[in-house]
DNA sequence: GCAAGTACACTGGTCAGACCAGTAGCCTGA
DNA sequence: TCAGGCTACTGGTCTGACCAGTGTACTTGC
């Protein structure tokens, strides 16, 4: 006989829950709108300052936002993963996540996005992808913040092209928490013209691979551009990580 | 001239910034203690319900715990995955993402983290493998439920051998929501030693490649695995989703 | 009739004070 | 020495209050 350890449930929790059950579940949908705190407080049966924990637990999840003097009550929001991105930030910030495994994390997502999209691509996102290009072009003569601006782009629209919203959002999100660790040291660099035409030379590459529906190619290729673009950042006796990817 | 849009600041986040900045940057170690909430606010100056609002948010981002009685205060929290669990299985649930994309997704990660296994393996990850192995083979005797826990060990042990901790996160996250999805078929499968026989084979396919060193071979296993198990719940015309990577 | 302006009811953010169940650690008595 | 009880204090919750700010409906001016 195996009994469960019981941890007390607090009121805000149980409150939670059912909000969360209600918005994952499609009951109440994106743009609609939650009763305002002193009635919720009597729907649940509790005071205001316990309602009022519950909405920051779901506000903290990006699940709904409350403004105040809006008579309309606390919104629920569309998924996002502004969530996810904050939660995975917090966790390279602290211990046992270094860039090594995020831009080893990296790697693994855009290879596959890549390896996707080669193989998957419509001709729209062929031409989507000439289109980011030729911004890159552009973005590389005006400055290097229209370049990154561009460079995002590019990867956004590969990722989208492998039709696989998880991929894209993890793809954007290490991307995002990567750029961040590194891009002190990347506002440094010496030779920005270069790394930007290095960059253009690779992205050219993948998109030929790209439009030949060579996945295998792309992906490795792409693998390999990060690698080239970024392993001179993670410690020596971390690239070893990176390498089997290559 | 352009200005930036500024949404106000409440009490409650500046609170959040502080001791989330203390405690990210290292300044409170895992295991150390918060004032007790009455102490707080008087160090920030706010009023109790301040700080409680404040407390629920980095609770809920799993940086403290807080438990009545304990007169010593809230406590910091290791940095874990649970966060980054919650948030992503939110996003899963969400709509857009349906079995197919998830099992897509998935695929890409398990593919991967054997990759990654395959070639950077110890002798223990190998030993690891080999009791995680034997004891499917024993829950394959004693019934569906112990079998399906010593595969989830099985496929952990393999993450762990990435040595990557956002993909040990990342596909046990989808692992379980493909399989909070699809338990109920699966529950109602007709032959299930058939079925977990298919596993034991392939399981101990996808182990000798490890012990090879032969990622490719490995990677190419183990979504094979996932195609043959899970994809007669993916709808027909969506399968083509998942054939480009086999 | 309609647009601009105004008043108001109500929202969420915050504070103060209170009560309760439950805990950690001390303190007592055997 | 140690089991058992005591106590001061914890976090969880409730009530009631005030404020700045908002959306709506109404009024005003044309």
């Amino acid at each position: 006989m195996k009994f469960e350890p019981v941890a007390p449930v607090r009121a805000y929790e149980r409150i939670v829950e059912q909000i969360e059950e209600a918005v994952v579940s499609g009951r109440l949908k994106p743009g609609e709108r939650l009763p305002g705190e002193r009635e919720l407080m009597t729907q649940f049966g509790v005071g205001r300052s316990t309602v009022r924990e519950a909405l920051r637990v779901l506000q903290a999840a990006e699940l709904i936002r409350s403004r105040p003097g809006d008579p309309r009550g606390p919104e629920v929001l569309a998924a996002s993963p502004a969530a996810l991105h904050r939660s995975m930030h917090r966790l390279a910030r602290a211990d046992h996540v270094g860039l090594a495994e995020l831009l080893q994390f990296r790697m693994v997502l855009d290879g596959s996005a890549h390896l996707l999209a080669a193989q998957l691509r419509t001709d729209d996102d062929l031409s989507a992808l000439d289109t980011a290009l030729v911004a890159m072009r552009a973005g590389a003569k005006e400055g290097f913040e229209q370049f990154s601006h561009a460079d995002v782009a590019f990867h956004e629209t590969i990722a989208r092209a492998s039709r696989n919203p998880l991929l894209v959002v993890s793809a954007e999100v290490v991307r995002g928490v990567v750029l961040e660790l590194i891009e002190d040291k990347l506002s440094h660099a010496r030779d920005r013209s270069a790394l930007m035409q290095s960059w253009l030379g690779h992205h050219a590459e993948v998109l030929e691979a790209v439009r030949a529906a060579d996945g295998e190619l792309a992906a490795r290729l792409a693998r390999r551009a990060l690698y080239d673009n970024y392993a001179e950042y993670v410690p020596e006796e971390q690239r070893a990580l990176l390498t089997p990817l290559l």
